[in-house]
RNA sequence: GCUCGGAUGGUGGAAUUGGUAGACACGUUGGACUUAAAAUCCAAUGACCAUUGCGGUCGUGCGGGUUCAAUUCCCGCUCCGAGUACCA
């Protein structure tokens, strides 16, 4: 019988869908003894409505893979799979169709399981959780809540409930406290706490709670009526539709991710993750360390702060400089220069931050008129904007050394300020002097003749005694902003009293999504739950009611904003831990006692400091708050590389004519997407397909090559619908099987590297699978002999078992596939078909070529899944050498092989290779200056 | 700009701590089988020179360095990709 793996991957995906084959057991299951468990997780996907393809089932196989290989292990291994579904495309298409976005995600999920459903996966699919349905996102409002009635308290160094706080206002006030607050808030005794009103209580502790209402800056797009990321904005102006857009301050909830930044900077010590990700993570949380400064304003009762690393070049600060956004610019600048200044800030509001940070060759800033007092010398120094300062990093301002920092330098040499130089023999006129080694403080009264270090540490002490400033560490990492004016996403469990936000109790959760006639922003700007005509809470009868209702004494009104995408996505691995009283609890404490946390995340590197970093900050939130044990989500984290998808281009000369790529032309042929599938994989363009393709290119001519072909040419580009050059997993599976895309999607290359890919290569795993069917075969008969394997065989085997067993552990899967390969060739050779080997080299193949394993499994005569079968063990016997083939080097380059005993000894392999005539010969009469002998390993003659 | 990656034959890639560069595949060429095609099998295949044979030179993005020996380690570049805080 031949490979037909369309019948066995049908009849195995079926068998495993009704035996539950790959359900995780609960700790209660357990009668005897628990299995050991083991958590492997893919980073879960947004169901869009393209499908999916070749590219993102990349890492569900390298995770399917080690999933199926700890099964074989004796593991209790959890694997599931679910659907980040709240997000922006669903939003974009409801606003283009009006469709409900729960519509065609639904419909988007069910083409996303049927096409997973055909690569032969190992979920546990009873276990999926989908961030969009209430019954989820009600735990994710209920954090929400915990994280409102909570504070961060750095003696503890965790987070604690409010009530705690509020007993220690009402005792001693705020003023002798270690805790995470807003920047400016002012301090109180306790007796002015207990005298303040409830609202102005509130108030206050907004400024503690672990998510707030802050004024933050956003990009806004008044025509629009919406927010934008940076990346929705292309040079200044909004991506649909070229709208203007300006930084602009609006209320907005916010994750005081900040307080948790010492930890999660040193949590990632114990991660098992490539060093490059945490070191991207270490580098956005920026911890540095140095001083705040202040600097008095010569002519009001105002200071401006700044924090700096280099309090040693303090005598160097020649200027300040404010982002334009500071809220003293306005305070300060003086009537002349107002003009200039307002229209420096109309200006630079219409850049965005990403524009403002990437460009440094354009130098802008303006004189606001004022000057504020050196701390230590009191000479007074001019205050300027400059849009190099950004508004949201450390204090929005810097003391400008333009002889230590080279922005400072540029900005000076641009505006003809003073360039001071605070460094010993070294000269300044050209750029700044940025490092600190060989450097010595000139020029700054007591700090001269010091090396930096000390200088530092003496400027602080300066600065401490006479109040001026002290010792600070400084982090890059921002509060994390959590409204999005969108309808798809969370709700907030929240309405306003008198504009104070009160939270919805737990029990009244979820607080589900009302419907909107239109899914865009309301005329006045409003997000679009603003259309919502149901959308108002009644504290008395604790439910949703209509906006008519509102009195503002018992029926107020609900937020408008929704959470942002990473809501969802920051806490799902615990619930895939739970499967029964999904109702009752985010997840059980016997489920997350027993799985604890993520063994290995597989997913992109796009998600180093987003996703990654938010999900460890909730993770230890929830630790702290004794939700949880654990204070990481993900022990082992792979990156997965991005499959790039081969664009086909054709060439046109002139309005309607084709020619072929291989030809030259006098004019410029201008190249255009076609669709991949018109083209084979010698380039040969599909004509007929092409000109049916669309109405323009239906009367195309072309000019043909001497064999009569249409060539296109080629380009790797990343894989997307408008590039025409996706790659559907499903014409794979139907032409090649889902085993062979398995196996061929893991020998493209490296797990972590991104690749293009080539539909070409399918063959060559193809006809490997034909080649392993062969090896159980005679003719069309299963047929496996009882007789002992040959002594070639049995090494064949056990190279590859011990091959695959360090593949494995290293995610190093492409290597996995060619030693498979080598194995089958070997075996072929041999004409082996001994059970001895045949039986466990269907388990070694069985965590990549699943269906084909079970299979073989079945014809071996199991009656059980092979996937619970026990993994083969190496065994060295098997691979003892005693002769190794010698390298001959001369000067490090191979001239020769010499097969040589492994047990003689230095002096003897020299005497052998220097008898050798080849040696001779190479030496042609010079005597070797060295002969190098690694035993086992090389020999290498110099001279 | 800043941060983190990457670059090896015509193509995807291999080379475990510095020790035979190009494993395993694709493609190409030639051959076997076949009426023919497909499938399958066998052989060759980094470039250049030489060729009757032995062989020789160069070669892992570029320029330097360390070493008996460098794809691997060090210094300085170039180009490409990702992230850059509201895409997911």
């Amino acid at each position: 019988m031949a490979y037909n793996f369309k019948e066995i991957e049908a009849k195995w995906q079926k068998k495993w869908a009704d035996n539950k084959t790959f359900a995780a057991q609960q700790p209660q299951d357990f009668k005897e003894k628990a299995k050991p468990p083991y958590y492997v997780l893919d980073m879960f996907p947004y169901p869009s409505g393209a499908g999916l393809h070749v590219g993102h089932p990349l890492g569900y196989i390298a995770s399917d893979i080690f999933a199926r290989y700890k099964r074989h292990q004796g593991f209790n291994v959890l694997h599931p799979q679910g659907y980040d579904s709240f997000g922006l495309p669903a939003e974009q298409y409801a606003i283009q169709t009006g469709q409900h976005p729960a519509k065609t995600t639904e419909d988007n999920i069910k083409r996303y399981r049927e096409q997973l459903d055909r690569i032969g996966f190992s979920f546990d699919w009873d276990r999926e959780v989908r961030t969009s349905s209430p019954e989820y996102y009600k735990w994710t409002q209920w954090i929400f809540s915990e994280l409102f009635n909570s504070y961060y308290c750095h003696k503890a160094d965790q987070a604690k409930p409010i009530d705690e706080i509020i007993k220690i206002f009402s005792k001693e006030g705020n003023i002798n406290i270690n805790v995470a607050c807003d920047e400016n808030v002012e301090n109180f005794s306790a007796d002015e706490w207990n005298a303040f009103s409830n609202e102005k209580k509130e108030e206050i502790l907004l400024d503690y709670r672990l998510t707030y209402l802050a004024e933050t800056e956003v990009n806004w797009c008044p025509a629009l009526g919406t927010v934008l990321a940076n990346d929705e904005i292309i040079n200044g102006v909004s991506e649909r539709g070229s709208h203007p857009v300006v930084r602009k301050k609006m209320k907005q909830w916010s994750m005081r991710i900040s307080a948790y930044a010492e930890r999660l900077l040193q949590g990632l010590n114990k991660l098992d993750w490539t060093d490059s990700l945490k070191e991207s993570q270490r580098n956005w949380i920026g911890k540095s360390i140095g001083a705040q400064v202040f600097f008095n304003l010569k002519d009001q009762d105002q200071k401006i702060e700044v924090f700096t690393t280099r309090p040693d070049t303090i005598f160097g600060a020649s200027f300040l400089t404010l982002a334009p956004e500071h809220d003293l610019v306005q305070k300060i600048t003086t009537p002349e220069q107002k003009e200039a200044v307002d229209n420096y800030i109309t200006q630079t509001s219409k850049r965005s931050e990403r524009e403002r940070m990437a460009d440094v060759k354009t130098i802008t800033g303006v004189f606001t008129g004022s000057y504020a007092e050196h701390p230590l010398t009191n000479e007074p120094i001019p205050i300027w904007i400059g849009d190099y300062v950004l508004a949201g990093y450390g204090t929005g301002a810097v003391m400008a050394v333009p002889s230590g920092d080279q922005r400072d330098h540029d900005f000076a040499r641009h505006f003809d300020l003073p360039i001071p130089n605070v460094f010993k023999n070294i000269d300044i006129s050209e750029k700044a002097h940025t490092e600190q080694d060989n450097t010595v403080i000139a020029n700054s009264e007591f700090l001269n003749d010091l090396e930096p270090q000390k200088a530092i540490r003496k400027a602080i002490e300066a600065l401490e005694n006479k109040k001026s400033g002290y010792a600070k560490i400084n982090y890059r990492l921002r509060d994390a902003v959590f409204s999005r004016q969108r309808y798809w996403g969370e709700p907030f469990p929240v309405y306003y009293v008198n504009g104070l936000p009160k939270i919805i109790e737990t029990k009244y959760l979820p607080l589900e999504l009302p419907e909107v006639e239109k899914y865009l922003p309301t005329e006045d700007g409003a997000p679009p739950l603003g259309r919502a005509n149901k959308w108002a809470w009644n504290t008395t009868t604790n439910e949703v009611v209509h906006n008519s209702e509102i009195d503002h004494k018992t029926v107020f009104p609900l937020e408008l904003n929704t959470m942002p995408g990473w809501a969802g996505s920051s806490w799902y691995l615990f619930r895939y831990m739970e499967t029964e009283n999904r109702d009752k609890c985010f997840a059980s404490e016997e489920a997350l006692d027993y799985w604890e946390n993520v063994d290995l995340y597989i997913g992109g590197s796009e998600h180093a400091t987003g996703h990654l970093l938010y999900s460890r900050f909730w993770t230890k939130f929830l630790k702290d708050r004794g939700f949880i044990k654990v204070d990481e989500p993900f022990k082992k984290l792979i990156n997965q590389g991005m499959i790039l998808g081969e664009s086909a281009f054709v060439h046109r000369i002139d309005a309607n004519t084709y020619i072929s790529s291989d030809l030259k032309t006098e004019k410029e042929a201008l190249k255009i997407h076609v669709d991949v599938s018109f083209v084979n994989t010698s380039n040969e363009l599909d004509i007929e397909a092409f000109k049916k393709w669309r109405p323009e290119f239906e009367n195309a001519e072309f000019i043909k090559n001497d064999d009569g072909k249409v060539l296109v040419s080629r380009e790797v580009e990343k894989m997307s619908k408008s590039k025409f050059n996706v790659v559907n997993p499903d014409d794979v599976c139907d032409e090649y099987g889902a085993d062979s895309l398995r196996l061929f999607e893991m020998f493209l290359g490296p797990i972590d590297q991104s690749k293009p890919w080539n539909t070409a290569g399918l063959s060559g795993v193809s006809s490997f699978m034909k080649k392993l069917w062969k090896l159980y075969h005679k003719g069309d008969d299963f047929e496996v002999s009882e007789n002992p394997a040959s002594k070639e065989a049995l090494k064949a085997l056990h190279q590859t078992i011990k091959k695959l067993t360090e593949d494995i552990e290293n995610f190093s899967f492409n290597t996995s596939v060619s030693s498979f390969m080598i194995c089958v060739n070997t075996l072929l050779s041999e004409k082996c078909n001994s059970r001895e080997v045949l039986e466990p080299l269907a388990i070694l193949i069985s965590p990549f070529a699943p269906h084909i394993a079970e299979e073989l499994w079945e014809k071996l005569g199991h009656t059980e899944s092979i996937s619970q079968a026990k993994f083969p063990v190496f065994e060295e016997k098997f691979l003892v050498e005693d002769t190794k083939t010698y390298p001959i080097s001369f000067n490090g380059k191979m001239r020769f092989k010499l097969d040589l005993s492994l047990d003689l000894s230095k002096d003897e392999i020299e005497k052998i290779v220097m008898a050798d005539e080849r040696t001779q010969k190479q030496l042609d009469g010079r005597t070797p200056k060295k002969v190098i002998i690694v035993p086992g390993k090389i020999v290498n003659i110099v001279g």
